[in-house]
DNA sequence: GTCTATAAGAAGATAGAC
DNA sequence: GTCTATCTTCTTATAGAC
């Protein structure tokens, strides 16, 4: 990997487990193998590595919400996923999920890193919301909303649906962020949760 | 208030807004309206503010527990509130309980501050975990075991049914430190989820 | 307890050789 | 592009007068 790309992997990691103000550039210097004056050759200064990291975050954001939007209307693609949709499959859907965001690599650090900026200004603030709360329950929504439609589950509102099942994910999410010890008990809590959400909206409504 | 007082309480405004690194010892002084070495004579050095504000916060805590552990397990106390628990006094204990908590200054300020310092050291990381986590749902977790045993709801997993209750509160409470501006829209989002979460759990399980 | 003056050190950034 | 040497600025903290 070039230094340019490496400066900009370090950072992030370095970023997302102390904070900006609390990474200084000889620590990210360091991780990446050469001196604080040479990274001046790559970026202006530390705020660039910070706002490249964004953009590239909001690129990223951008395509995965583009490839969602398709997959999500487009009706052929999922109605083949939700074939044998039952309790067992809803449930390994979502521990797949929830195992994906807490231990991939990438978005693990962008959450933490957001986590810690969130407050910084009022873009940051956006984007954190938009990332982990506007646009899950848009795109679970759609997924909800197709196994309404099909049978499988019964709501009148489906966004208040989607809250309820999304919120306690996003909180177990947050929880093994800050204490990854507590993985296994959270892994126990979402199958229950999951379960009884299926037997909420599956049968009694 | 006395001057040691009014640093802490300066400083734990400036923390919960810019996170500990990014506030300068200057800049708590001259919003107390001191120079920065009077502050000196106080505390021993920024550190032991921060210590202070994390004593001050833990001692609240333990207080608050100690408070809720007597009103939760003294029957005739909580019979009293729910003789009527019908939806709309679900709904209103609610919204009081969700505008307490992201108004009242001394709690949306500490909230804050470990949301920013929360990946610093495990203790801080556990400390969140308790309060915005732990606490919640083992509190709540009461209440709506009341009600259930009092007839209002009905549940064979409480535990589970109080994170139904409380994940959605505390998203919304997230997304309103952040974006303060969005606050009548979470207030329609919370009514609508403790309405649903009424229709799921009082009649249909 | 508060101030002014100042020390001590850390951190970001630049200059210029290689 | 990387280095060493260095500058500049910012920040914490202390000294000592009042």
């Amino acid at each position: 990997m070039d230094t340019r790309r490496r400066i900009l992997d370090e950072a992030l990691t370095l970023f997302s487990e102390k904070g900006y103000a609390n990474v200084f550039v000889n620590d990210i210097a360091e991780k990446v193998g050469i001196k604080a004056p040479s990274l001046y050759k790559h970026y202006k200064n530390k705020q660039a590595i910070f706002d490249a990291i964004i953009d590239e975050m909001n690129h990223r954001f951008e395509q995965q919400a583009h490839d969602l939007s398709i997959n999500g209307t487009d009706p052929t693609a999922d109605a083949e996923v939700y074939k044998n949709m039952d309790e067992d499959h809803l449930v390994k859907l979502g521990t797949d999920l929830f195992i994906y965001y807490l231990h991939d690599s990438y978005t693990r650090r962008v959450r933490k890193m957001l986590t810690l900026e969130q407050f910084k200004d009022k873009d940051l603030a956006k984007m954190y919301s938009k990332q982990y709360f506007d646009m899950p329950l848009t795109y679970q929504g759609m997924l909800l909303g197709l196994l309404v439609s099909q049978g499988f589950l019964m709501a009148d509102d489906v966004p208040v649906m989607t809250l309820h099942f999304y919120a306690p994910i996003y909180m177990l999410l947050t929880v093994c962020d800050r204490q990854p010890e507590r993985e296994q008990e959270a892994l126990g809590i979402m199958e229950k949760h999951i379960r009884q959400f299926d037997k909420l909206y599956g049968r009694n409504f």
